[in-house]
DNA sequence: TGCGGATGTGAATCAGCATTCAGTCGATCC
DNA sequence: GGATCGACTGAATGCTGATTCACATCCGCA
């Protein structure tokens, strides 16, 4: 007859699970998806390779449970900000600006995550969440369009740009990592807004009222499902 | 004594290196960078795997020269494009609107050399080529920020937003592979335009002037050292 | 034609890493 | 207190793919 599992116990596995998630991330965090290697996972998390498997059925797996907690979390600030947002255009700023300020403050974390290629089997869910991100750009993009206070335009074609330019513009192997994170972020917020159509006068004004989320840190959020995690 | 090099022989050595050269970008531009493999460049080039290594040290020196070889040939179309334009914003759409195409039309190859990490000393030699391309934009930009043209910035903060945007936003993951190629190419240059300030009619216009270089193909140009082709 | 160095061959070697598993240990149960 | 269960351990296994090397072949030379 199978043992009950104390309290305890089931305490101490989901603990357990989550320290690995923890220590899996942190390494990507600092040194890339190549960095996050069974043994070194394990080391971080004091216990012995083995017992990795013990929690999750395989490093893919490991990986892609690091992507779909990175992906909720940011997912989920940028509608907040948007949501929050007085009218369709600085929802976009904000959705917008809220990514690239996340994004500049966990630089090496969000460039594993969404520009870092693992595995076939994983790349999938990667590609997934930049297709959530470029979605909820589209969207407000579309939204803005329709209000009339952006020209007419594929957002479909402008959203993976915007993520382009944004991705590269701040965290990308040539940005300049100098610069001030206010600055910075205001600067590529408005560099995509004037690429959407926004005249550049207009562009300033929202890009000045734009909040910028403070230190978000990558705080792992719960877990969620995979998929639950990434519809848009 | 040691045997004198016949007209002929040189000349199989060189075809042979540049066989091998050719496969090896002949497989990047089919399946990307990770199936660019010993055994199979060997077998494509029509050759055993031990004799790739008397022509290239090693496999990552072969993917240098795939990433060099690839950089001259876009950097050269690049200028050569920019430098026939009428007027420092022509120039820039040109500069933008040459990349974008060509990207286009090779888009697998590009992707691999530009965004498909594989090595850690191979990394450099790729990050150079987005640098030399980003630096090629930002000329531009600051060339036409002093005519008065744009409005002031950043130019080394832009240029790679928007080299982020091209990729992006047409041979990224994301990009809708079914749309023309002269109306893709129109679109981004487009929002790049007016991303660096461009106002949307005027960026209209020269998007619409800005020749559309045919079919480039990738074919091999003259190979040459690491650095030459890359050298801004 | 026959010698010697240059090239070509491809099976064996080596290295990095995910994954497994026989054995250990602590917790649960009676 | 023992009998079991299930988690933990970490060395061994296995796989993939670059690199090597002993041997075969080719080609210029006398």
């Amino acid at each position: 007859m199978a043992y009950r599992r104390t309290e305890n116990v089931v305490r101490r596995l989901a603990e357990r699970a989550q320290t690995i998630l923890d220590a899996a991330q942190s390494i990507a965090a600092e040194s890339g998806m190549g960095a996050v290697q069974i043994v070194p996972v394990a080391h971080r998390a004091d216990i012995a390779a083995g017992t990795v498997y013990r929690y999750f059925p395989s490093k893919n797996n490991l990986i892609a449970e690091v992507i779909t907690s990175t992906a909720g979390r940011e997912l989920a600030a940028m509608r907040e900000a948007a949501d929050a947002a007085p009218g369709p255009l600085s929802a976009l700023a904000a959705c917008i600006s809220t990514f690239a300020a996340r994004a500049l403050n966990d630089r090496r974390l969000t460039w594993a995550v969404l520009a870092e290629p693992v595995d076939a089997d994983i790349d999938t869910l990667r590609v997934e969440f930049r297709r959530a991100i470029a979605g909820e750009i589209a969207w407000r993009i579309n939204v803005a369009i329709s209000g009339q206070h952006l020209p007419d335009q594929d957002a479909r074609a402008a959203a993976p740009a915007v993520v382009g330019a944004l991705l590269e513009g701040l965290i990308g192997p040539l940005a300049s990592p100098g610069r001030n994170v206010r600055e910075a972020v205001q600067a590529i917020t408005l560099l995509a807004l004037r690429a959407l159509g926004v005249v550049d006068a207009r562009a300033r004004g929202l890009v000045a009222q734009c909040p910028l989320p403070q230190n978000p840190s990558a705080t792992s959020a719960p877990a969620q499902s995979l998929t639950q995690a990434i519809r848009a």
